[in-house]
DNA sequence: TTTCTGCATGTTGCATGCAATTTGCGCAAA
DNA sequence: TTTGCGCAAATTGCATGCAACATGCAGAAA
């Protein structure tokens, strides 16, 4: 059988409006959106059984868009789906957010090479007002700020690499990674020297020297990655530990 | 609501024998795999528009199946989903290809670092055994074999960087990759370039010199990128070129 | 007691049906 | 001709039903 269909008839003429794109989604889209940030944020703790009843009716939808949704959810790592067994949240040792660190930092490496000689100049603009910004947050002690445009940050060098493929997979790392950064919130003595990193990544990218930046941006993630990991690991052993 | 299902009862004994592991597996993930299959072959071309309903009645499954494993393929990119609208499979551009290899030469670079300090004395030996038979491979110019077994060198590599997250991104390229390599079966000039690149990795993972088998995997690929991506430009302009 | 077996219950995997949306095409108007 | 409109067919998105499988427990056997 001929299973691929091929188009009939002339092609539509496009719109002249082409009408407020209205990012319309549908609803396993949306139920594996909001199942992430659930997971992320520890509304789905770690070692949950999630039992598709259940849930569908939690999220008020059926279980189709939901099994779908889960489906995406395990091909990024945040459930795990056995035959005939409900899904179910890992629940990551230290060693294995370490690892996921590491693998995290290789990407940034890229991406911060890659970025180096090819970012353009608006979003070297736009680095450069986050990193003034950045650099206020930290004189300002406002950690919750520094923390999201820290992110910010890092998602704006991987789009200046201009790689699909690497930044999906480091979309892909990014949720877990989410979900150790949220459960082992930094802590201070670290802040001065990831603030000091995150100035001679700006510095490196600026001066187009992609060797430095990548070096910068490997160690400065790494770094993250090991903190994390030693304050999951602590708090594993003590639970109260804050 | 609570959506969080706990165990409950005893939990029971683990079998003395631990049964002969199956892998039995769903309708949607056998489906996925034939799918992927199908459009690295080019059984189904690229641009082909995919109905749910032919496609279910061709794999002789119904379109619930059907629908996750389109799901998991456009997570890999090898189809791309719009809502409303049939599946596709994407026609890439040498372009695309190109940006592709170079995420893989870095992923590979990542992998060849990490593997030259932590390869187990065991894959170090099964490498051994596979390059002595690629030598042969080229030597008796069987170009398929010697296609076939430079996969799975790159793979054993992945495997032994002992990281899941890096293994797993590599591998959500390499199913593009291969639908690329397929379709520009490389020329016999890169040939010996390609086969001196191996034993000099290999070289330099026996030796453990990370620096110099993370700079060697990552030109290999990316080189083989390029030619690749050259050969689908020049066929793009003349299809009926060899 | 401890271990095994069969059954009731809970849960997943898949097929099917229906509503909503898109698409193709004829036909009228400019 | 070209453009716009509207309807019918094709197709997707989602809900629901049912069979297969897994799990836990009671009771039998060792």
């Amino acid at each position: 059988m001929d299973v691929v269909a091929r188009r009939r008839g002339r092609p539509r003429k496009a719109l002249v409006v082409p009408a407020a794109q209205v990012p319309r989604t549908g609803l396993h889209e949306q139920a594996a959106a909001r199942l992430k940030d659930m997971i992320v944020r520890g509304a789905l703790p770690a070692g949950a059984t999630l039992v598709e009843t259940d849930l569908s009716v939690a999220l008020g939808i059926s279980r189709t868009p939901l099994r779908e949704a889960l489906k995406l959810l395990a091909a990024e790592g945040l459930v795990e789906l056995h035959q005939n067994r409900s899904a179910r949240v890992p629940d990551w040792t230290p060693e294995e957010i370490l690892e996921l660190f590491e693998a995290l930092a290789g990407i940034e490496r890229l991406t911060a090479e890659l970025a180096a000689p090819r970012i353009s100049e608006a979003l070297m603009d736009d680095l450069r007002g986050k990193q003034a910004q950045l650099d206020r947050m930290h004189r300002d002690q406002a950690l919750d700020a520094y923390f999201a445009l820290n992110q910010e940050i890092h998602r704006t060098i991987v789009t200046a690499a201009r790689n699909r493929p690497l930044a999906e997979a480091h979309a892909a790392l990014q949720a877990r990674a989410q979900w150790a950064r949220l459960r082992a919130l930094s802590s201070g003595s670290r802040w001065e020297e990831s603030a000091r990193e995150h100035r001679d990544l700006f510095g490196a990218l600026a001066a187009r020297d992609a060797a430095a930046a990548g070096t910068v941006a490997h160690r400065h993630v790494l770094r993250t990655g090991v903190v994390i990991a030693e304050t999951l690991q602590a708090r594993r052993a003590d639970p109260a530990a804050r």
